[in-house]
DNA sequence: CCACCTATTTATAACTG
DNA sequence: TCAGTTATAAATAGGTG
């Protein structure tokens, strides 16, 4: 569909393979929340940029809830072997999000322009789809980044925490060793719980 | 495309659901190869059918794979999502926040069940700005408890570097007093900057 | 990079056997 | 139910501002 027809083989030039990937991925979201929408099935769809940056969609509330159902399914293993790819790229693109109140205002236009007659009706649908799909991106988006910064904190977290226990079994040695202190350490390893935890505790 | 133009809803015919089904999926696997293949990036789709059945397609070897690679990147996410099930009380007082698909699903029912005239439009235009109003709220609900997270891992992060600048100075304290160590201690106050720079570094 | 445009190609709804 | 046909709606490649 297109001005030329295309071969079946990635595009070379870097360019229009960024536009190609990001026309082509709005297109595979629609089609698979259409599908789930009107055949009343589960659809679930991932995409991996080549930058590393996750685009989901997903028919249930929780795409977690499909890969459960997957698993159940498909009983593979997966070994959780963390390949732990460490994705830098953390203030990247953010696909059409800069909207802001435009919707909002054409739907005014539309509203004040138009004669009341079905077409506007159904041209009305349209634009609410699109303000909610807008709005679902948007969303989502910042869900992400909100989630890297939290994990980055959780990093930091983890690392400070390693370098006093390290800290900590210094200084037992050193006592240990000759010295008579009165040095109060309190075991405080209990304290601030995994990650996961403490977001659950937030809800 | 087609004979007709199609609406966003559930197809109630179950036959011609069944025929949509199979059509319908055949083409979101082919756009979803045609995406990775392009756009060389791993795309994963996964499909249950009312009946149960299993429909799957992945760019890389396996699907596990990709799913793992899921795993790594949104374990975090996952919790979100389902601790913000645990929330549904607090969206309660938000008549018709069911997310999910529902707003959708309601402006068809009401372009539907409607004349199409001008109090419907009136109407539709309420609906709008509820969706609207709605979303806003649910976002910065989303946000606000996402941000309590992030500075509850930073006043963590805090206490623990306090933590340890104290634990710095009383092995210094410790040499000077009549030990000689070849402890390393770099100093590293520069890392991890303040909570405001942080996030506003994200949008 | 992003929105919009348009000529074309593709997908598919309705139809047929 | 299923494969094939066709008319039409949608997606999108290539281009513009």
């Amino acid at each position: 569909m297109g001005r030329g027809k295309v071969q079946l083989k990635r595009i070379e030039d870097k360019s229009s393979r960024q536009v190609t990937f990001s026309k082509r991925k709005g297109g595979l979201m629609k089609k698979a929340r259409e599908l789930a929408v009107l055949c009343d099935v589960e659809v679930a769809l991932m995409i991996f940029s080549d930058r590393g940056r996750l685009y989901e969609f997903s028919s249930a509330e929780s795409l977690g809830k499909i890969l459960e159902r997957y698993r159940t399914h498909v009983e593979e293993e997966i070994a959780v072997r963390r390949s732990s790819e460490l994705e830098k790229t953390h203030h990247a693109d953010c696909p059409g999000l800069q909207m802001g109140a435009r919707p909002l205002e054409m739907i005014q236009r539309y509203l004040e322009e138009q004669n009341i007659q079905e077409k506007t009706l159904i041209e009305l649908t349209h634009l609410e789809i699109e303000l909610d799909v807008i709005l679902r991106q948007t969303r989502f988006r910042k869900t992400q980044l909100m989630i890297e910064a939290i994990k980055a904190h959780y990093e930091e977290e983890k690392q400070l925490r390693e370098e006093k226990t390290l800290m900590e079994e210094e200084m037992a040695a050193m006592m240990s060793e000759d010295h008579v202190l009165r040095l109060e350490l309190e075991p405080n390893n209990a304290r601030a719980p995994p990650l996961q935890e403490t977001l659950l505790n937030l809800f």
